[in-house]
DNA sequence: CTGTTAGCGCTTTCAA
DNA sequence: TTGAAAGCGCTAACAG
């Protein structure tokens, strides 16, 4: 047997739809009496609201979409947590929606989130605005993390620059002076970020030698090699994600270098692998940032934030040994 | 102005709605020529699908909703991207919902899913069957991950006793004797099974001292702390987790041990901090049960699949330092 | 091949 | 306070 729909439990209860909607609703306007045979047929009748049928009625999903590229382990889990919590204690759901390299894959994957939610929460660093903008339905509230530039909705972005200035004050008070920073993928905006605020807090006359990478353990250990192969000298690294930063530590220390006594290294994200390795970084609380966005989308969405605005997420400079001072 | 409909591409193609559908699904009976001014007139006026409307006319949502508890780190995320990934490639989205401790939320969680996926993906280890059935909208087909017992739909299932067993065959192996096993939560199946399966697989005359834990780091040195306190002599320690493991290893170092010297210890999971600790353990590739989840689960609504069968997930020992014999 | 029309299950005017 | 009925946007008979 199919399940009950609102029909059946009018009928038991032997009132009008209607009624029942409200009944079940809590409307003000229906009878004590009423009330309560619905409530008992629904309850009898083990009836469950449709909430796509709700949905298409009221035009309100009670759904978030979620957009995010490839990310991992700890990272990916305390946004979700952070946007889980959030949502979940304003009565939405999540739906999730990975975006994918391929610019087709991605624009199908946001188009069919028509109608399924209320809003997005987007994160995009590769994507440009206005590519990003063209693929959104319109009329569709959207918060981005991260996310390069303006855009139409609201936007929380981790403060690259001022915790990459931080780092590179925090080498130069050791006293590090021919520094080394291992870059991320080209076009990527944290990278960029975080490349721009290292560069601009060195002062004058400190050297500054940038090598690529691209965000992966080898990259780092190769930028390493590149160096050693071609007799630069540096005393400090400082990479722009934890991932490189471990790759360049394991090359260092191959190569026979004592970090920190030779050579300092500093990455960028606090991976749960910094902790024990010793790892001097930036922690960025990606749980936050997910109920910041949760949060800001669902305000815009019950009329209850402001408008666009660019929100700045703090971060916070962990020193450890590998930036110690012996 | 609002996102246009159905009825504006109609108007607009001077056709009917119902070539506009036929249209956009590719319906073989369909002029060439009222095809090609249907797709235009759509993308004139930036036509896309209401998904919800479509949904509830199909009776098919095109979404599977995905319980889970608080999973953390690697664990849920790899989960999470098997899931998509084997989603995604049908043309399913994901629809998240966590499953609180309190009773009232979960059910009200999963309630709220009628209407808006067309099954379920659950992992609740701590709920028993009988429960958890009682809380489901019936007849919405249902994959459990790890659920105790049998259920009306399909169930995956880490081998938690093989593998407990064979950790317990190569502790054995390496020579050891006196063995504790550091338990996971009461009324945690997984626990449970990976108790009952190592303490199975020791032969006769060897002492199992079982200490209890709950799954988290410091649990794990308590558990230690416990022992060495009794006096207890032990020569390996098998945790029903690595986190415990990690707990173990760090309490018998401070307390002037040597692993794998004076006592081995080895771990279930292999999250990422393992392979870095050296951590003999267990590898579950959740990214693997995520695919086969979603896979099955999609057979199913797709009647492609066979019916209710339980599906043990195949494990491997990960040999690592701590428990190397010298 | 195409248009008309009746739903999908729910909410919400509008009258009674 | 209640019920009848008109949608929400789309698909799927059923006729033409």
């Amino acid at each position: 047997m199919a399940d009950a729909t609102i029909r059946d439990v009018a009928r038991h209860a032997g009132v009008s739809v209607a009624s029942v909607s409200r009944a079940l609703n809590g409307l003000a306007s229906v009878h004590p009496d009423t009330r309560d045979r619905v409530l008992a047929s629904a309850a009898a009748l083990g009836y469950v609201p449709h909430a796509g049928a709700r949905s298409l009625s009221l035009a309100r999903t009670q759904a978030i979409g979620v957009v995010l590229p490839d990310l991992h382990g700890e990272f990916f889990s305390e946004l979700m947590r952070g946007l889980d919590r959030a949502a979940g204690a304003r009565g939405y759901h999540l739906l999730l929606s990975n975006i994918h390299a391929d610019r087709n894959r991605a624009e199908q994957a946001l188009r069919t989130m028509r109608g399924r939610v209320d809003g997005l929460v987007v994160m995009a660093p590769h994507i440009d605005p206005a590519a990003l903008s063209a693929m959104l339905p319109a009329r569709l509230p959207i918060v981005t993390i991260n996310s390069p530039g303006a855009m139409a909705g609201a936007s929380l972005c981790v403060d690259n620059r001022a915790a990459a200035a931080a780092m590179a004050r925090h080498l130069v008070a050791r006293g590090h002076r021919r520094i080394v920073h291992i870059a991320g993928p080209e076009g990527n905006n944290d990278a960029r970020e975080r490349h721009i605020g290292f560069a601009g807090a060195l002062p004058d006359g400190y050297d500054l030698r940038v090598v690529a990478g691209d965000f992966t353990e080898p990259s780092g250990a190769a930028a390493i090699d590149t160096l050693l192969r071609d007799g630069t000298s540096f005393d400090a690294v400082f990479a722009a994600n934890d991932v490189m930063a471990i790759g360049a530590l394991q090359a260092l220390r191959a190569a026979g270098f004592s970090v920190p006594g030779d050579v300092a290294v500093a990455g960028f994200d606090d991976v749960p692998l910094a902790h024990y390795l010793g790892l001097t970084t930036i922690r960025v609380h990606m749980t936050d940032i997910g109920e910041r966005a949760a949060t800001r989308l669902i305000d815009a969405l019950e009329g209850t934030g402001s408008a666009a605005s660019e929100e700045k997420i703090a971060t916070a400079l962990v020193e450890r040994a590998t930036t110690a001072t012996e």
